[in-house]
DNA sequence: ATGACTGGCCCTGCCAGA
């Protein structure tokens, strides 16, 4: 089966690129981050017709996360445990019934972090600590799990065209890839870096300056593997083609195929 | 060297993104 993370930067501007990405590859599972509005406003009725289901945790304006699946959607639970007061709609967890088994799928959302040294920055790194215990509880069920998303990280050299111009961003962070490796080092394994271990395997590139012409880009969109996914990891791909459209996401989708 | 897009909202400059 294949599974899906997208940032899609507003489903509203992006529905009829998202309505051709569930045409082709037509994905069975896909997360989507940055959809922007409300849940009454996500346009749901347009993806049922093209055959999923639908769980959202939206929000006004900003964030908001989605699962679209093919399969049924079930014990699906909003928000990131770990601190009542966060009400940024940035996390979003349900359990996909496959053929003969289950799948648990996250779609995350994980903070910008911008500007270091400020409370951002420090929502950021807390946010990642109440993820990295959450995984944790995971792992204990002994499932296939994928925690798909933004995760707003740049792991390492390898993941930047230019890693000077990155040194003083959130993403880059000495901070924020000691968190990124704290939540891998529980036994989740990055789905990408399983498959291939080449430099410029890029997800994001800006909207200014010619990011994408000149391939500036970053490698920020992840997903993560339980050991039991991990265990049936075929291959991982970086839909690159979304990016050239007209009026693209600023971010690609990237896909798992797993043997479910 | 510098600046540079895009989307949503309080409808119009401003915040947020990465």
């Amino acid at each position: 089966m294949l599974i899906a993370t997208w940032n899609v930067n507003s489903v509203k501007q992006r529905l009829e690129h998202l309505l051709g990405f569930l045409a082709d590859p037509a994905p069975d599972v896909v997360c989507l981050q940055e959809i922007k509005c409300v849940d009454e406003a996500f346009p749901r009725l347009e993806v049922e017709a093209a055959g999923y289901n639908v769980a959202v945790h939206g929000q006004k304006g900003f964030n908001g996360v989605a699962i679209l699946s093919k399969f049924p959607i079930a014990d699906v639970s909003p928000r990131l445990p770990g601190d009542p007061e966060d009400v940024q709609s940035r996390y979003l967890e349900a359990v996909v019934s496959v053929p003969g088994g289950a799948v648990r799928v996250a779609s995350i959302y994980l903070p910008n972090g911008n500007p270091i040294g400020t409370e951002k920055f420090t929502y950021k790194l807390a946010w990642m600590e109440r993820l990295t215990e959450h995984a944790r509880g995971l792992l204990a069920l002994e499932e296939p799990v994928v925690l798909a998303g933004d995760y707003n990280v740049i792991p390492d050299g390898r993941d930047v065209s230019d890693p000077a111009l990155w040194a003083n961003d959130a993403l880059f962070q000495p901070a924020t890839r000691a968190a990124y490796r704290k939540l891998l080092a529980l036994g989740y394994t990055d789905a990408l870096r399983a498959c291939d271990d080449r430099a410029g395997l890029y997800t994001f590139w800006d909207y200014q300056a010619g990011a994408w012409q000149k391939n500036k880009g970053i490698r920020i969109d992840h997903l993560l593997l339980s050991p039991q996914a991990a265990d049936r990891l075929v291959g991982v791909d970086i839909h690159k083609r979304t990016r050239a459209l007209d009026k693209p996401s600023d971010h690609v989708p990237v896909s798992v195929t797993l043997d479910l």
